[in-house]
DNA sequence: CCGAAAACCGACCAGAGGTACAGTTCCGAT
DNA sequence: ATCGGAACTGTACCTCTGGTCGGTTTTCGG
């Protein structure tokens, strides 16, 4: 990506997933073509196949590259937070204001989830992209839940909540946070959802005493 | 619907949305195709566009009586809360176990949301269609607005929200928790989703003392 | 400079999506 | 019974789409 070097064949691969992308989370996985794809790239027919055997090779490939791309941010947001903070709540707090500031700045708003746009495409794709797809979520619940155990060492909840459960929410937040945003046509909406959710987590978790 | 006195068109063009509601929840709006919808109704290609002028006219018509159901059981749902208890917060936590239950009890899970769907293909659709998805949005947000603002006559958030953000949270857990539902393949997920924030809802509000 | 692998070209195909419209059948009101 | 519109049928046509394949150029190590 940044700068690493990549041969010719790897460049145009990654233009390739970057109009996909584009126009995937624009107008859904099948209002895609082909033919668009390569005329934005400047290739041909030939040229796409030589590197995705099929529309669905280039799906998985491209569900794999956003995934990561996605996992890079929040560890880098909550390695962030690691650092500025001690106290597990107070790092949990801040990794979602700074979430949040990070889906603010976006200009036109967050482009949307290939998560979530999978989801609703399952049964035109193979078992392999629905695990990669299963296997995203999970690994966001495992990021979530590890952070909550922390605060269960130092709070409790209010309310008796499942921990899994919790940091599910937290990821059905976001996704549907893109969703609200998009439908409301208001970008910013996103960053104030997380926001109005950090709050109730604030309120959720009350310190145990000491000993 | 319900055994409403409909002409034989009526009926028609019932099976024709409903074909489609199904197929485009499952595989996405472009993938579903009006030659399987004309198959599985029994009808040909002329039927259909005697129904409905183009593709997009009836992406609106489903997404207008998709809404109108919505509506409906969201409706249903929080008058007969506000017939079992009296408190404002104890109705509105009480409709979020109905809720709930109602999301639980569907056997495949929700079969997932048309609002979400639309947000996805927003630049497909015309901008009739596009107005008619915000308003939708915008109709949750009265809705629970309105019932936060009695809420907030006797009780007083422990942590500063807004009330229009906190109303559009409770959508984006809805249309969050129907995304994670698919992406786990686990349709009870939906409804933990909708508990857990409801425990967190409960967490946030505290009496305000009487005088 | 050479050769082989990598990267790409572009013609072609079968089938699906979508449009148009003239003709036919159903059906209820008069 | 019959008339007129509602509810279709049938067909013809055209574009676009995913995908194939043999051939050509580019690249790059030796």
């Amino acid at each position: 990506m940044t700068g690493a070097r990549m041969s010719k064949g790897d460049a145009t691969r990654q233009r390739l997933l970057d109009a996909a992308q584009r126009s995937i989370l624009e107008k859904g996985f099948t209002a895609t073509s082909i033919d668009e794809l390569i005329a934005e790239c400047g290739l041909t027919k030939g040229g796409f196949f030589y590197h995705f055997k099929d529309k669905n090779d280039l799906a998985k490939a491209l569900l794999r590259r956003y995934i990561a791309e996605d996992e890079e941010v929040y560890d880098r947001i909550f390695s962030q937070a690691r650092d500025l903070v001690d106290d597990p709540l107070q790092v949990f707090l801040l990794g979602l204001k700074l979430l949040a500031d990070v889906m603010g700045d976006m200009p036109n708003g967050h482009p949307g989830c290939m998560v979530a746009v999978s989801t609703y495409y399952e049964r035109m794709f193979d078992r392999e992209l629905r695990d990669i797809n299963t296997e995203a979520a999970l690994q966001w619940r495992r990021r979530f839940r590890a952070i909550l155990d922390e605060i269960g060492t130092r709070y409790r909840p209010r309310e008796p909540v499942d921990l899994d459960e919790l940091a599910d929410l937290v990821s059905s937040v976001l996704e549907g946070g893109i969703v609200m945003a998009k439908a409301l046509h208001d970008p910013v909406s996103l960053k104030r959802q997380i926001l109005t959710f950090r709050a109730m987590v604030q309120a959720l978790f009350v310190r145990i005493p000491e000993g």
